[in-house]
DNA sequence: AAATCGGGGGC
DNA sequence: GCCCCAGATTT
C-alpha cells in the first residue's frame, strides 16, 4: 500500500509553512481559507499579516468587516474574508470561542465546505476523514488511474467516499502528504513521477500513461467589457465609492465607472447624471486591462474636474486624498488604474 | 448542473 | 495565450 509511505515521505519532505508550525484550530482555520484556490507562495504575507493583527479568534470576532476586508485586498475571492469574518463570529458566539472538532459540526460554518472541514478535522482534530482538492483529485485519479471528470462535483464526492477508509490514524499528516505531492511532484503538467515516492503504486505511472490523467473537462470562455472609469477631482480630493451588495467586489471601495461606455462625451454625462455633478471637459490618461475569473475588463480611464463638491444622497460615496484612499481596501483593478490615471501607487 | 467569484504563477 | 491553484455558495 502506499498510504504509509506517502506520509513518510511527508514526515521527511514537507516545507517549512508558517501554518505549519502548530496545530491551533485558529490557525489551521484561517490558513486553510486563505489557500482556497490560492498558491501557498501567494498566502504566506497574508497570513503572517492575519495572525499579527488578529492573534486570536476573538480579536477577529471583534473587528468590523472593513478591517477584515482592508487586510484582505489583493487576495482576492472577497466572499472569503467576509464569511472568515462571520465564521469568527459563530464560532465566538455561539461556541464560546472553541472550533467544532467534528467534520459534520465544521460544515455548517461560514465559509466552510466539505474540503475545508475535512482539512481542519484531520490537521487540528485527528479526525480519520478526507480532505479531497484540487491536488487530491489530480493524485487520486492518477494513482488508480481513473477517468472520472474531476471538474465534475460529482467525482469529489465519489472521492472522498472511496478514501475515506483508507485514512490512517494520522490523518492530518495523510491529507496534508496528498496535497504536497500534487503541489511538488504530482504536478498538473510534467509530473515528476521519478522523484515520487508512490510511483510503484501508481496505475498511470506503470501504465505509461500519467499524462493521460486526471480527465477534466469544461473550460469556461471569459466575457470582455469594456469600461469607462472616471478619476474625478475637486480640489485635492476624488470621487469614491463603496460598492454595493449583489455587484461584482462589493464592500471594496471603487472608483466611478460606467459599463459599454468609453467615449468621453457620454461617460462625462452618464457620471454627472449617476453622481449629480457638473464636470469638466475629460482628459484621457489610458486604458487597463483586467482579468477575473469569469471576465475581462478593458478599462478606460479619464480624469474629470467636479465644479462643486456635493454629493449624492447616498451612502457610501465620497471625497478621498489619496492618503485617505490608501485607508480604504481597494480591488486590484482600481489600484491599477490609480497607478495609471495618477501615477499613484499604493 | 451551471454560474459566480480574484489574482497570481508557470509554461 | 492557457491552465491551475489546499473551493464555497448561489441560482
Amino acid at each position: 500500500m502506499w498510504v504509509e509511505t506517502l506520509c513518510q515521505w511527508y514526515r521527511e519532505n514537507q516545507r517549512d509553512l508558517p501554518w505549519r508550525h502548530d496545530r491551533a484550530p485558529y490557525h489551521i482555520w484561517l490558513s486553510e481559507i486563505m489557500l482556497q484556490q490560492t498558491q501557498v507562495a501567494t498566502t504566506i504575507d497574508y497570513y503572517q499579516k492575519f495572525i499579527e493583527a488578529f492573534p486570536t479568534i476573538q480579536s477577529l470576532a471583534e473587528a468590523t468587516e472593513d478591517d477584515v476586508l482592508r487586510l484582505w485586498q489583493g487576495l482576492g475571492y472577497y466572499t472569503r474574508a467576509r464569511n472568515l469574518k462571520r465564521c469568527a463570529d459563530v464560532v465566538w458566539q455561539q461556541h464560546g470561542g472553541v472550533f467544532p472538532d467534528q467534520y459534520h459540526d465544521l460544515l455548517k460554518l461560514p465559509g466552510i465546505g466539505p474540503y475545508t472541514a475535512g482539512a481542519i478535522a484531520s490537521i487540528a482534530f485527528d479526525r480519520r476523514v478526507p480532505a479531497v482538492d484540487g491536488n487530491v483529485l489530480r493524485v487520486y485519479a492518477r494513482l488508480y488511474a481513473l477517468s472520472d471528470d474531476i471538474a465534475d462535483p460529482k467525482t469529489a464526492k465519489r472521492f472522498r467516499e472511496k478514501l475515506t477508509p483508507l485514512v490512517p490514524e494520522e490523518s492530518g499528516v495523510f491529507n496534508q502528504a496528498l496535497m504536497e505531492l500534487g503541489a511538488m511532484v504530482c504536478t498538473p503538467q510534467n509530473p515528476k513521477c521519478n522523484q515520487c515516492p508512490v510511483s510503484g503504486c501508481c496505475k498511470a505511472y506503470t501504465d505509461g500513461m500519467e499524462t493521460a490523467f486526471p480527465v477534466k473537462t469544461k473550460k469556461i470562455k471569459q466575457k470582455h467589457l469594456t469600461i469607462g472609469m472616471g478619476i474625478i477631482w475637486h480640489e485635492d480630493k476624488l470621487l469614491c465609492f463603496k460598492q454595493v451588495e449583489g455587484r461584482l467586489l462589493h464592500g471594496l471601495w471603487s472608483l466611478p465607472f460606467v459599463p459599454d461606455l468609453v467615449e468621453e462625451n457620454a461617460l462625462r454625462t452618464q457620471l454627472a447624471e449617476d453622481f449629480q455633478l457638473v464636470l469638466s471637459e475629460g482628459r484621457s490618461t489610458g486604458r487597463v486591462r483586467h482579468v477575473f475569473t469569469h471576465l475581462i475588463w478593458d478599462v478606460h480611464i479619464f480624469c474629470f474636474e467636479a465644479k462643486d463638491a456635493n454629493l449624492i444622497d447616498f451612502p457610501e460615496v465620497r471625497w478621498c486624498s489619496t492618503d485617505e484612499l490608501e485607508a480604504l481596501a481597494l480591488s486590484t483593478v482600481i489600484k491599477k488604474v490609480l497607478a495609471k490615471g495618477i501615477n499613484l501607487l499604493l
